[in-house]
This record gives structure tokens, sequence and C-alpha cells, in this order.
DNA sequence: AATGAATGAGCCTTCATTCAT
DNA sequence: CATGAATGAAGGCTCATTCAT
């Protein structure tokens, strides 16, 4: 029954994204669209998100938003993708001293790193881990893995420490961590300031690789 | 999908059902109804869980939907309360034996025990995270603040502990140790048959107390 | 990016129809929405008969629109079909007699009986000509597949007539015939009265018979 | 697709384009814009030949379409009429010797230049027809009339033809080959080539007129 | 109590048309 | 003249909720 279609499909352009915009006004334009929706997400949830309210917040209109954006799943999975490279860049950011330093001083840092790549946008995190199932690429689990790896490269490069699984350890130890940051960040934001936290997290991390077998006992 | 917007409003109406059912007939239906939902939920995630598709499951009829639950919204709310308890119950059942034990044999009890809480219904508990702004009641934050006071109670009980802020400790084992269980449950479930898991989540934990100021160490 | 479907889509049903109406109330509704389709067809043209027109003239919802057609194109393949269905019995009712009356007579009578066909509603014909790619079961021509067959199991069985290839004879006048009385309707109505038409009609008929080999000049 | 509606309303407002293309440059552009439009319509309907779709094939802006033609209902009107102009061309090429003949040989001619009319577009034809009411000027019709007239100026002119309407009859005749035309190009293209085809329809023609009192049978 | 037909607000998306550059 | 970004009305469709039976 469909609608057209005994017709060749033939018209269709490739069906990611729709314009790569070139022209200043064009990207200041795709640039409204990101914030307003990453804004609309923040205070009212991914409910509210709709089309028609994302394009009035952006000031443009819903045609302008199909003009960059395929669909609004397309539009927030962008937007997704923005958020997580904005959270590796943070972290990122710190790593390069990282390998140069000893475990019990390196460890903190990576704390310090990941506690501030989870600030970059706590409230929009936690929405658009809601809208994964949705937004299919999974791309919010791509911080996760990230992490993941930044550790287990660190146990790895770290002649102090003796790991069977550093993969595994590594694995373990960012998504304890991560699952500690957002819970904070979305429950006791306050506790953010209290540099504690920074302390404890350290302390669980190198707590288990005591405990792991790496040779810091001695 | 409804009334989305807890958010900004977080407005809500005496948020009773509509009918506590007595009959054993309503009782089963009630049922019904609530196993149903979990089961839509489960196996075709958050947008297929119309009211109609919980009523066809369910095998009564939508009105027979609204003559026990006053909304959609009710409904899973029930429903994640329900949930919730089952979790608590498993957990539960594993404390009392807690406080005898030392430290070093109660905390995998522990992590043995969270795990089994955690498995209960990962699928549905995941789904009704995703859920949860919208029934904010916040029931699923509950259960955490669960493990945090049994964890701060193990804690303070044990007297081979000494902790500056046992609470905090408490909440922040509680959350790492249930960012790694959900993050397992959802990404790599095969991982749960592994003892490793358990045996790393005890060394999580007992790494953290030993670098708190336990007593464990001498 | 799609929407839900990262889970199974075992929710669907049947896509075809949506409900087989059984109770009175159903079935007055089904009829009022198939009527009110085909009024605003005729009356306004393809491009009016938009999901809310429709559901106004037959004085229902939109929702209702859908409980009974899953979408507009199988509301109009519905109608297309119901509408053949009306031509061919039309057509048909004039059938039985035709077998024992000799060519001259029966031709005179097939051609009265097309018009008669025809006539059952010459306007929403013509605009469910306009949409037949549209639904593109192409309902429509079996109606001239029907009456082509008509014709030439006719020539067939009337033993005065010997043609080489009584298919494609009876093929290419019913497409005569069937262009006549559909220009006819939609162009000059008022020629249906006229008594001329009718032996216009059946003159061509058999002028072409006589002309491809009958025995009838004899 | 667009304004709809000539039907109820029967309202146009001076339907010329907006500018006469005077300049060469112009004159191409208007070209590549009907020739892009005609094949967007032959090869993916009606539903396909959005302004921008067109525009994109023809290589230029919707802004230069909009230059050229007021409207996309302008547009396809104008495609319309050179359709026809080309369809007539085709016929009128044939007309000349036809006169000097007698009937017996002009008509197979007749068909011979029919067919071949048909044969300009049929797809396009085919389309445009489905479109008509929405550039109502009904310039498709026009065609038919042209055949019609001819037809009955042969019927007129030649003295072995002895007719009460030769109006009528002419306007039928037309009107039932235009009918086995457009079938055949449709749905049966490959009969075009069987020259039974054009035999037949002369002994359609020759036929009726044979029973319609000429002189030919004597 | 149960039923399910009916409702209609509201969502996503398309596309003819305009106009600043 | 040409361009194509921007507009926004309008269309198809869904689904929580109600209510007559």
């Amino acid at each position: 029954m469909s609608s057209s279609d005994n017709w060749d499909k033939a018209e269709k352009e490739g069906s990611k994204g729709r314009r790569r915009p070139t022209q200043a006004r064009s990207k200041a334009t795709v640039e409204a669209i990101l914030t307003a929706t990453a804004q609309v997400l923040e205070r009212s949830g991914p409910e509210a998100a709709t089309t028609k309210a994302i394009a009035a917040r952006a000031g443009v209109s819903v045609g302008s938003l199909y003009q960059y954006f395929g669909s609004r799943d397309e539009l927030i999975d962008a937007l997704a993708h923005r958020h997580v490279d904005a959270m590796r860049k943070v972290l990122s950011e710190s790593l390069a001293e990282l390998i140069s330093l000893p475990l019990e001083a390196a460890i903190p840092r990576l704390m310090t790193a990941l506690i501030a790549s989870h600030r970059v946008n706590p409230r929009l995190d936690h929405v658009l881990h809601q809208l994964t199932p949705i937004s299919d690429t999974a791309i919010l689990d791509e911080f996760q893995d990230f992490a993941a790896t930044i550790t287990t490269t660190a146990l790895r490069t770290h002649p102090d420490t003796n790991l069977d699984d550093p993969e595994l350890v590594g694995s373990i130890l960012a998504q304890a961590v991560s699952g500690v940051l957002r819970t904070t960040l979305r429950r006791f934001p306050e506790r953010l300031g209290d540099p504690a936290l920074e302390g404890l997290l350290s302390d669980l991390v190198l707590g288990l690789l005591g405990r792991q077998g790496s040779a810091t006992e001695a």
C-alpha cells in the first residue's frame, strides 16, 4: 500500500544527515539547534524535546531543523556525539602527564580528570543515557569504553602493577568510578566540591590494585 | 508518550490508584496487568508499552486497566515499586548472617547478595531507569539508598573498621558496586557467571576500606 | 536511527486492515467512513481527501478511521474494491441471458449492461483511476479484465463467430468500449440518455466482428 | 501535493508564467526545467515531482524555477501543453496525404498516425492524466478533441461515406481508439509491435462505418 | 465490573513558496 | 538573475483516556 513507490526510489539522497553546512549562516543555525536541543533536554527531559519545542527554543522553524538533520532521532544522535566528544576531550587533556607519574600520584590525577569530564554537562548526560536505546548507536557507551581503555593502559604501563587481567580490572574500575560519578552528579551534586570525593575514588582504585596482586604493598 | 514533564512542573495529584482491590478476582487482574507491563517493557522497550499493548498481553481490556490504575504513569510507578521491593527482598535475605561474620568474610557475602538482587530483572531494571523522570517518585533510587544503608551499617557494626565518615563511604561503595553491576548486566551479561567478578567487587570494597583507615591491615 | 526497534518487533498485528468489524456499531462506522471517502473524492478530488476531511464528513474522529483502516491508502484501496465490486455486480446481472441470444441481439444487451455498470459512480471511477498507481493493487484494472473476459467468452461461445484470436479481440473491444464510456461519462454525460450511444457501441463491436472473419455477414 | 482544488473552487488568477524568456540563456533554462519535470514525472511519479527534485534534476535552484514559472501547477501545466503539442505535431504530419486516399486506405494510415502520436511519451502521458484535475485547463482533452476533429473531417470529406452525425461518430471513434491505445501502452506495451493491433483498430473503425450507413459496402 | 469504540490533542515530517544575499 | 536557507501550514498517524453499553 505504502504511498508512491511503484516508482523507482532513485531520487533519495544519502539518508544520513541532510546537508553539510558550509556557509556561516548554516553553521550558526546548526549550532543553535544543537544547543537548543541540549537545553530542552536538560531542563524538561526527553518527552519535552519535540521538534516544535526545539525549533522554538533555537529561534528557527521546524523546517530548518529538517534542513540539517534527517530526523529527530538523528538530531539527538548528533547531540550525543557532540557531548561525548566534549567529555572525551576534557579527559584526554589530562592524559599525557599520567604516564610519567608513579601510580600513587597518577590515579588521583586520573580521578580528577574523570570528575572534570563528568562535569561537562551532567544533566544532559543523564537524559542522554535514558535515551540510549533509542539513538541506538550507543555512542554513550563509547565514553565509558574510552575511560576503561585509558585505565587499562595506565595499569599496563606502570611497572609497579602486576595484574592477571588488566583489561577486566580497567573495565570494572571505569564502571565503578563512572557509577559513582553519575549518581553523585545527579543526586548529590554538592559532594563534587568536597575533596574527599577524589580521595575516596583514588582509594577505591588504589585499594583494588593493592588487593589484586600489584607490587605496591612491598 | 504521555504526560511527561514532572520535570518543570513537579505537580502531582494524589498518587493513589483508583481502587484498592479487595476481591480475589481483582487482585489477580492487578497482578496480570503488572506482569504484562513488565513483560512488554522488558521485551519491547518503553515505546512499545502502550496501554493497549499492556492490556492485550494481560488479557484484559484497556478499560480494566484504568479500573485499577489511575493512569499509565501510575501503573508504571506501581511496577517500579514492585520491582524495587523484589530487589530489596532478595538483598534483605542475606543480611542477618552478615553481622556475625568478620569483615573479610562479610563483604564477599554482601557482594554475592548484591549481585543476586541485581539479577532479579536486569532488563526491566534498565528500562525503569530510563522511565524514572516520568514516574518521578524516584523509587528506583530507594534501592540504592537501601544498599547504601546496609553497607554503612555493616561498616559501623564491624569493630575492625574505623572510618571517619562511614555514611559517605557506604554511599560511595553502594554507588560503585551498583554502577558496575548495572553496566555489567546490560553490556556484559556473560561476566556474571565469572566468579572473578565477585572477587573483584569484594577487593574493590575491601581495598577501599583498607586505605580508609581500617584496622584490617594490622 | 529509526525510533524504538532495537527491541523485538513482535508486537505487531497483521498489517492489513485493523479490525474485522463485528458489532453493528462498528459496521456502521466503517460504512460511514467509506461513504465519506467516496463523497470527498467525487466532490473535491484526490488532494482534498485528507484523513481529517474524510473523518469530518463521516462524522467521526480521525482515530476511528485508523481503528478500521491501517492507513489512508488502505482506506482508498478498500473503497476501490467496493466500487469495482459494485460495477462488477451490475455487469454480472445481465450476463445469464446473453448466451442464449444471437450475436446481433447479444451485443446490444452487453453494451447496455456495460453502460449501466459504468454509471454506478463515474466521478468516483475517474478519481480512482487517477489514484491507481498509488493504491497499487490496480484493482481497477480488474474490472476491465472482467469485461474483457466476458466479451471474449461471448465471442467464443457464439457459433456464428469465428475469430483467430478471440482473446485479443475481446480485450481490445473491452478497452475501446470502456474508453468511450469513461470519456463520455466524464465529458459528455448528457449523451448517456441518447439511445444513439448504445447503437453506436453495438455497431462498433459488431462492425469489428464482421470484419474479423465472422460468418455473420453471409 | 499542492494547491489542489480547482475542483470546487474553480478559481484561477491570470495563468501566465512570470517572465517571457527572451534571452537564449533563459530559454535554455526553461527548457531544462521542463525536461527535468518530464523526467522526474516519468521515472518517479507525481509524488516525487517536488520543486526541489525538479530543480535538482534541471541543475538549477528552486529560485530559478520560480523565476520562470509562477507556481508548481503552472509548471506542470506548461509541460502538459508541451506534451500535447508534441503529440499533435506527430499526428498532424500524417494528415495531408489522408484526404486524397480512399477510406479503406486512409483509415489504416490514420491509425498508424494515432499509434505514433500516442507513443511520443506514454509514461508522461499517463502521469499527466492523473494530474489533470490539478492543472485543470484540461489541455489533455485537447488532444482527444483534435483527434476527433480530424476523424470527423476525414469522414465528412470522403465521398464514399454517408453518416447522419459525422461529428458524433468521429468523437466516439477517437475515444475508442484512444481508449485502446492508452490502455495498451500502459498495460500491454508489447502489443505495440504487433501489426495486428493496427489492423484491429482499422477494422474497428471501418466496421463501424460500414454499419453506420456508409456506401462502402456497395 | 468489564469492554472496546470513540476521541482528539499533539507528534513528526514534507514541501511549495519567499527573500536576503 | 541566481541561489538556497528559512518558513510554516498542513498532512498522516499514534495513543492515553473516556464512556456508553
